[in-house]
DNA sequence: TATGAATGAGTATTCATTCAT
DNA sequence: CATGAATGAATACTCATTCAT
């Protein structure tokens, strides 16, 4: 009955290793299907432990929610340039930083309950891109930008789940389709230069 | 409350009362959090009495996704003509469809886990329809049928719970959306009479 | 939602299906996994009826224990001459009775959990019995006639259960092993015409 | 009460305090009138810790006649020399278990639904030593050996749960009057040295 | 820092029984 | 005589969380 301090034990690295675990599970079962004792079994470590670095199984949830809206958002203020340029880089960087945090994605995007809310915010950042560059694109000014921005969001959610996620496709594959269905293609080719 | 029957209670009504309720609290608050208590409340009856109608929370859930993927999957049958108009009247048919039945088409398009198989469905339902529809549209030609009809059931997806389901948008509106997002518009107007 | 007497219905017929169905069911599964809604659905008819023809599970449970050892210790009642002849007979009619009762033996010397108090007069009838013959018997006289008959009950429960429920022995066959166990065989032919 | 860990609270002795408690309830009210909340009750701990130590209440029972026949097959293994003595040194262990292990005995020879199986192996360990013994008593060579071994068991069982565990007669004294009705007395006596 | 041990508060499900028709 | 409809009271089992060491 051994008790106290694993030795080899490491504070940070309990910590880092339950979030790693909890993130898995939560990505690939959902929140209310991943029990704590899946997570600390996971990670090797006892349920008091979880508790040493979380307040609770809701609490680590948001943290990863907030984490990843954090990096999201970030995405949209670094580009000075606001050209059509910036619309295309948007869409490059918004794939990559999916491609590359896919378990977080899933959970930020698809699982939380607030995900949608993360939705809402990535509309309005595209009306916002949308709006000027209202001029270049003659298809825009017809179309209702709303419901383009509602309508690309839906797309970019399910191409990055079905197609960039599983590898079946790569960031710039998935950007040219994009482009190419919300765009008229040789306008866009026009003018990103 | 006394044992028995109730003044003037009658079976059918009751299983109805009972998966009308639960439908609701399923659609706004998922499967996890509708307890049989929450739905047997709303339908002032007793826990007994859920089970004299239906086998389990979760087989109650699978009727429910089942009675939804039926009716969905059924608009696919009906049109025998293979033309431009087919694709068109596809899409009204089915914002139709989740316009009247939105609590059923938040839980199976969005709350079950298995919505992602209705997708795929969706998906290749609709790969179906622009391979024979191909030769009309210049754009098809050029893009892979397979992200067309990915992104497609994505836009689908949002703008359905985003703005048809809110009552924000009609469905002849979002068709037109649709349409005009996924075809170049004048090609679509000279094909589709 | 057709309701009230069936056509061609009976009381007395339901009493008496119900009835049997609940024995066979006691017999078989024993008290606790035999649901009133296992004997109504054996015996085709709804719940209420059963309440119209027996107070409670545990009533009939305990109407079908007072037959079995009514009719039980009537065998005892029945024999003037209190000679060997009168031990071997009642060995016989209890055998017999068993063999004709098999449901109703199962459950009022074996699932009941009164059916030690049925095994407790049996053994003092016993008792008595051998209390009667002991004259007769150097081998009685010398052992304990309540150990004797405690064992001699035991035995018998395990034949009937074991051999003559299953068909495996006649009760002759089992009645002469009995004697021949619990008798010395000479002594016995000797008495017994 | 506080949550948490009781002061001065030991696993292996609660999960103990359980078994026992357990036992108690099993071999005095029987497998279906044993509730959980009974167990958990008289051990003084709260319905979690019960699953804390055992899967489920059926795993636990399951465990208790596994544990109670192990423990008592084990007595058939032990005996090098197959002579009279063998027989008469059976029935002791076996009664002595018994006496030892009262409650378990209830439990795994009489209220378990698989009890059936142990006392059918008890026959065929007995049918074995008979078979083997049968030279030196001329008893046993005009009877059924199947039919004597049951009728045996079933004596056994009876004097076991009447007279042994009820402290009304000694291991010995049971052991004795066995033999005498099993055997006949003076040959017994004249092999069993 | 970490564990062994325990619990409060649910949560789905079952069953005998009863009332209205 | 019989049924359709309903319920009170359990009952086994689960899970996030917490205390003592």
């Amino acid at each position: 009955m051994a008790r106290g301090r694993k030795v080899n034990s490491n504070g940070e690295r309990s910590k880092q290793l339950l979030r790693e675990k909890a993130i898995e599970l939560f990505a690939s079962n959902g929140y209310y299907q991943t029990k704590i004792s899946d997570i600390v079994k996971a990670a090797n470590v006892t349920q008091p432990t979880f508790y040493l670095y979380f307040d609770s199984k809701d609490s680590l949830f948001i943290d990863l929610n907030e984490q990843f809206q954090l990096n999201l958002f970030r995405l949209f203020e670094e580009h000075p340039g606001q050209n059509v340029a910036h619309f295309h880089q948007v869409i490059i960087n918004l794939l990559q930083y999916f491609s590359e945090n896919p378990l977080l994605t899933k959970i930020g995007l698809y699982q939380s309950e607030e995900s949608y809310l993360v939705k809402e915010r990535l509309v309005e950042k595209f009306e916002h891109i949308l709006e000027r560059q209202k001029q270049y694109f003659s298809k825009l000014e017809q179309m209702d930008i709303h419901i383009i921005s509602q309508s690309l969001v839906g797309s970019i959610e399910r191409l990055t789940f079905t197609l960039l996620l599983t590898n079946k496709k790569t960031v710039d594959q998935l950007t040219e389709e994009l482009l190419s269905i919300y765009f008229v293609k040789e306008e866009l080719l026009t003018y990103a230069r």
